[in-house]
DNA sequence: GTAACGATCTGGTACCCTCT
DNA sequence: AGAGGGTACCAGATCGTTAC
């Protein structure tokens, strides 16, 4: 990012990494991280100071506290693409599509199940873009998003066995966790992760797998939906894709931090103080009722309201600031770094009100701290 | 077979500049 | 002011190679 040759005599600009540096910030591959002052190096290296690393590899189990295993989606959208159905074809072969799936009214184990793929999916929300009849996408709209039943279609279904096959060792879930390979250090957002249902998944949306509760596993999506590590991310990130070697050196609370409360929390511990907002956020329709119920809830789906989304996700990245260990100031200053999310809070509100938000918040905690500590 | 990842292609949006 | 063109950015899909 220095794009001038006057750039290199910006003294912010210039700075040393030692190779113990390099070996705190990316233990497992020693692979160089992409700073662009020396300010953003000084502040990611507290945080890794602070925070273990999601798999250190040189410390075996011990450094993988999540249990986490990875996999490229469950189908290779380049040579699995034979198992691939249009709906074209299983309308032709009589099936009847409900909601998403595509059912076999005599024969109930034949069923086809849409084919995900990762620009389908975004924080919080399984249903962010869908296919129309056209066979192009498109975002999925408001209306759409308040209605629990809808559904996102895909552009092809797979059989339902093939998906059962694929996850019989992986997870006994009916939900899965997943992610955008695809992604940019100057996009919007860069780990963009989700929860979504069982169903056939692509390549390009990896998939991470547990042996945690499903109620700690909704704080770890939380912990990668946060601005606090979408900043470090973006200096691990070099090209266009968020490979499992980058995500795996990614600063990630481990699940341990759940367990305790913090002064902010009421009494409750920090993993049901921040799983209920994670259900509150995801679970907005029935095709994620088996994540909700997992995770202890038994009500209906919540109702997608825009501004209560907007609070729920300030408090969530206001409580990861001050679990990454970052001041007021420092999270100012992350939060500058995402110009694509100030300029659309500017166009439609007039203020960077995400900035602003998040820091009061951040205040509301510290004062209730202090209080706590008197 | 899985994973890392480059090259190329597609189709879209956002924004800026110039010309009329 | 509005039209048109150019460019950057965005988000993948697809194909291929290499390493293990």
């Amino acid at each position: 990012f220095a794009h001038s040759d006057a750039d290199l005599s910006d003294e912010t600009k210039r700075f040393a990494l030692s190779p113990t540096d390099i070996a705190l910030l990316n233990p497992n591959t020693k692979t160089c991280p992409i700073f662009r002052s020396a300010q953003d190096a000084e502040l990611t290296k507290s945080i890794y100071r602070r925070v273990p690393i999601l798999v250190n590899e040189s410390k075996g189990e011990a450094g993988n506290a999540w249990g986490i295993s990875f996999r490229q989606g469950l189908f290779n959208m380049t040579s699995d693409s034979g198992l691939f159905r249009s709906a074209e074809e299983l309308e032709a072969r009589g099936l009847k599509l409900e909601g998403n799936v595509w059912r076999d009214e005599e024969n109930e184990s034949a069923a086809f199940l849409p084919l995900y793929e990762a620009k389908m999916l975004h924080h919080f929300d399984h249903r962010w873009a869908t296919y129309d009849e056209a066979g192009d996408t498109r975002d999925v709209t408001l209306a759409e998003k308040q209605n629990a039943d809808f559904v996102v279609t895909p552009r092809y279904w797979v059989e339902k066995s093939n998906v059962e096959e694929r996850l019989k060792d992986k997870s006994d879930k009916e939900w899965l966790l997943g992610f955008r390979d695809i992604c940019r250090n100057n996009d919007e957002r860069t780990v963009i992760a989700s929860i979504l249902p069982s169903v056939g998944v692509g390549n390009n949306a990896p998939l991470m797998f547990f042996d945690k509760e499903p109620r700690q596993v909704a704080c770890l999506v939380a912990n990668l939906s946060s601005f606090a590590l979408d900043w470090v991310a973006r200096f691990k990130v070099g090209g266009v894709h968020l490979n499992f070697f980058i995500a795996q050196q990614l600063p990630v609370l481990p699940p341990s931090t759940y367990a305790s409360s913090a002064a902010w929390t009421d009494g409750a511990t920090l993993g049901e103080w921040i799983s209920s907002r994670v259900v509150e956020l995801c679970f907005t329709a029935h095709d994620l009722t088996a994540f909700a119920r997992d995770c202890g809830f038994d009500g209906e789906p919540f109702g997608w309201d825009a501004e209560r989304r907007f609070e729920v996700r300030c408090e969530l990245d206001a409580a990861f600031f001050a679990l990454y260990g970052l001041s007021m100031d420092e999270a100012a200053y992350v939060l500058d770094t995402f110009p694509i999310v100030k300029r659309k809070d500017e166009a439609k509100f007039g203020s960077y009100r995400t900035k602003t938000r998040i820091l009061e918040l951040m205040a509301a905690m510290q004062s209730s701290s202090a209080a706590k500590n008197v």
